[in-house]
DNA sequence: CATACACTTGCGTTATGGCGTCAGTATACA
DNA sequence: TGTATACTGACGCCATAACGCAAGTGTATG
C-alpha cells in the first residue's frame, strides 16, 4: 500500500529518500529485466511458480541452450531469482512474493520523492539550485 | 493494495494476465530506466515536482547537454516522462502518481502470474509441457 | 532583419551486450 | 572407469547505443 507523502524534514531524511530510490532502481536489475528474452524466461519461471532447470527452462522458450544459461545466470546476479545446486543440476527459482514487494516499494519511494502538489519550498533534493530553478 | 491471487479459470484469462505483465514489462520503459544517466534525470524531474526545461535538467545533472536533450526524449518515448513545447523551450515532466501506479500494477501481475503453494496443477502459462515440466 | 536562445540532429568513436559455437568442468550412473 | 548428462566459460561476430562535438532548426527579442 502507498504510503502518504511526507516533507523531508532534515537534508539527512532527503538524502536517505534518494539512497532508497536509487537503490530500487538498481541498473543491474533493470538491465536483466529489459532483455525480452530474459523477461520471458521469468516469466516462465513465474508461471511455473517452481524451482526450474536450465534445461526445463531452454524447453519452455525455444531460446539456445547456452543462452538460456547466461541469460538465468544474469537473472540471477540480478537477484531477480535464486539457485541451487543439487547434483549437476541447478535449480532457479523466481520468487513472486519477493519481486511484487521489491516494485511496491518502488512505487512508494517514486511517490516519496516527489513533493507534494503545489509544494514549492526547498524540497532538498540538493540537486537544483533552489534560486536558479524556481525562479 | 496487492491483489489476492486466483488461478486462471479459463486459457483465455490466462493469456490476458500473460499479456498485462508483457505490457507492463515493457522493454522499451525498462531500458530507459536501465541507464544510470537516465535515472538520475528521472529523479531530477520527480524531486523537483514540476516542469523543467532542458537547460535546467542539464545545469542539475552535470551532464553534456545534448546528451541531456537525448536522454529526456528518450525517457519521454518510453512513456515515463510528458513533454510539452511551449514557445522555443520544451517542458519535461515526470508524473509521481502515474509511475508508482505501474509499479503497483506490475507487482500485481507478477503475483497473478505465479501460482498458489502447492499448486501443481496446469495453471494454463502454455510455455511448458505440464507432462514433461512437473514429473 | 540580425542576434541570442533553446533545443535537435548528424557524425565518428567507443563501449556494451546479445548471440552461437565449441571446448571445458563437474556430477551421476552403469 | 568410461560414458552420458547438465551446465559453464572463452572466443569472435555483430548490432545497438552512449558519448561528445559541432552544425542545423526553430523561436523569441531588439
Amino acid at each position: 500500500m502507498a504510503s502518504v507523502y511526507k516533507h523531508p524534514k532534515t537534508p539527512k531524511q532527503a538524502s536517505r529518500r534518494r539512497a532508497r530510490f536509487d537503490r530500487l532502481l538498481e541498473p543491474e536489475m533493470l538491465k536483466a529485466l529489459a532483455e525480452p528474452s530474459r523477461a520471458q524466461i521469468l516469466s516462465c519461471l513465474l508461471k511455473c511458480g517452481r524451482p526450474c532447470s536450465v534445461t526445463e527452462v531452454a524447453e519452455c522458450c525455444s531460446i539456445d541452450f547456452s543462452m538460456v544459461a547466461r541469460h538465468l545466470g544474469t537473472l540471477a546476479r540480478a537477484g531477480l531469482l535464486t539457485s541451487e545446486k543439487k547434483g549437476r543440476t541447478v535449480w532457479y527459482n523466481a520468487d513472486a512474493r519477493a519481486l511484487a514487494l521489491h516494485f511496491r516499494d518502488l512505487a512508494d519511494a517514486i511517490e516519496e520523492l516527489t513533493p507534494q502538489d503545489g509544494c514549492i519550498e526547498d524540497n532538498g533534493c540538493g540537486c537544483c539550485d533552489p534560486e536558479g530553478i524556481r525562479s
